[in-house]
DNA sequence: TGTACATCAGTGAACGCGCGTTCACTGATGTAC
DNA sequence: TGTACATCAGTGAACGCGCGTTCACTGATGTAC
């Protein structure tokens, strides 16, 4: 069965010979185009040059589809965080390379989502559906999704003494709330329109915020609640985008 | 003209009484259930207990009535940060104030996220349009829309002296990308599923971020550009949601 | 105070649109003998 | 090496859906005389 499956693929000479990946692709480009909204059965059809009703050969539903377009988006920001971590220059200090590892991963996903948009409200379009696995769909090339990559980067900041171990569990969320909500208020929101300039001084305040205030030794504040294991959310292995 | 569109809105025996209210009211109900997505016409006449086309009457077109809808929504999110503000204790020290305040902005806003998912994702929908003026239909019963809120929050953090005046510019968009951010992943995203506990644990933690993170005194970072009046975005009295 | 009239909010019917999805089919491909 | 056959990817036609929007209309309301 997936051997003949493979074999089929591998053929070009067959009808279409390779309407799954055709489709993807159109569906990918719906998405970079128009957001998730833009995803249809029909139009990627269309533009594979086959009948509507042909897609139900290898994708159950329009949702099916969409899915395999949310993952590859997903992995398209992995590779564009990827990217920017490839980037960052040699160094022995450990506290160096983890504040750089934390703002190339924060410059990656903005950048993405500006670069991107389209593809990157499709990533984050969840239907009704509850949360994926780590799978390798939604990975870049270093097999980690954007979640993972965001993690390690944290890790470092453990690692070299910037972030108390004990506020390690659960920071994943509070730096990738920065990144993310920063890039909706500029693709979606009242930050749109802001020049490139202007975008990238933002972020690199942004970055500076999120880097003091998870580092800086916490003061008496009557408010904050100290994170502890069993209260704490999710597992951030299994959980991901 | 106004005299007697006043007129007729005040009679309650005419054909419908008020119809544009009604159709609002229904427009609000539909995004609070399903977001932007289910704010129709159709659905909304139907409701009203009218034909289809009579809403045409009253709103140009459906985006006018979702436009409608929009600006209720950000008033709605406005009461419910005025509502936070309203419950702190009375201080006479500044920088405690300042620190309730912003905290109170960002607790009201994360919270009406979560309360009210459907109204908040209508709030910052924008189908594709610039920015709107700092209209009262979007203001809470002070008079401030949720951006103006903020900037308040902000100012009080600078007559503390907890902010220093030359980041004060364009510190909105930092502590907003961050109540922003967490708002969609929770209701959109990854951190959808959260207990009650645990998403005011998170909440607790980011605002901590953001006040250390704002109020801190700037290290030596290398990456870090300093704000000036030249080079920053919009002018925040101007813009708005 | 009563009557003719203008206004205009809501009606009724219909349009075209693109969508997801179904059904029975056909005909090129690969395979078994 | 050649022929019959099974597979199954893509076809053709059609369905029902809800949507926004248009048109000519009607009849209760408020007003002018």
């Amino acid at each position: 069965m997936s051997q003949k499956k493979a074999t089929t693929a591998k053929r070009s000479t067959y009808r279409h010979g390779d309407l799954a990946r055709a489709l993807l692709d159109a569906g990918i480009d719906l998405a970079r185009a128009g957001g998730p909204q833009a995803v249809t059965l029909r139009e990627a059809t269309r533009r594979a040059g086959v009948v509507p009703n042909a897609a139900y050969r290898h994708y159950a539903s329009r949702d099916a589809l969409l899915q395999a377009v949310r993952s590859a988006a997903l992995a398209a920001l992995a590779v564009a965080i990827e990217g920017q971590l490839a980037r960052l220059p040699a160094t022995d200090d450990p506290a160096v390379l983890a504040r750089a590892s934390l703002r190339a991963v924060g410059t990656g996903y903005v950048k993405f989502a500006c670069a991107e948009p389209g593809l990157f409200r499709t990533a984050f379009s969840v239907p009704d559906q509850l949360q994926g696995a780590a799978v390798p769909e939604k990975a870049g090339n270093t097999g980690l999704n954007p979640f993972q990559l965001l993690g390690a980067a944290l890790d470092r900041f453990v690692d070299a003494g910037l972030l108390p171990r004990q506020r390690r569990l659960g920071a994943e969320y509070l730096a990738w709330s920065a990144v993310h909500g920063l890039s909706m208020l500029i693709i979606d929101g009242p930050l749109r329109g802001l020049g490139s300039n202007q975008r990238k001084l933002v972020l690199q305040n942004l970055l500076d915020m999120v880097e003091r205030g998870l580092s800086e030794p916490a003061r008496s504040l009557p408010n904050q609640a100290p994170a502890s294991a069993e209260n704490l959310p999710p597992d951030p292995g299994r959980g991901t985008v």
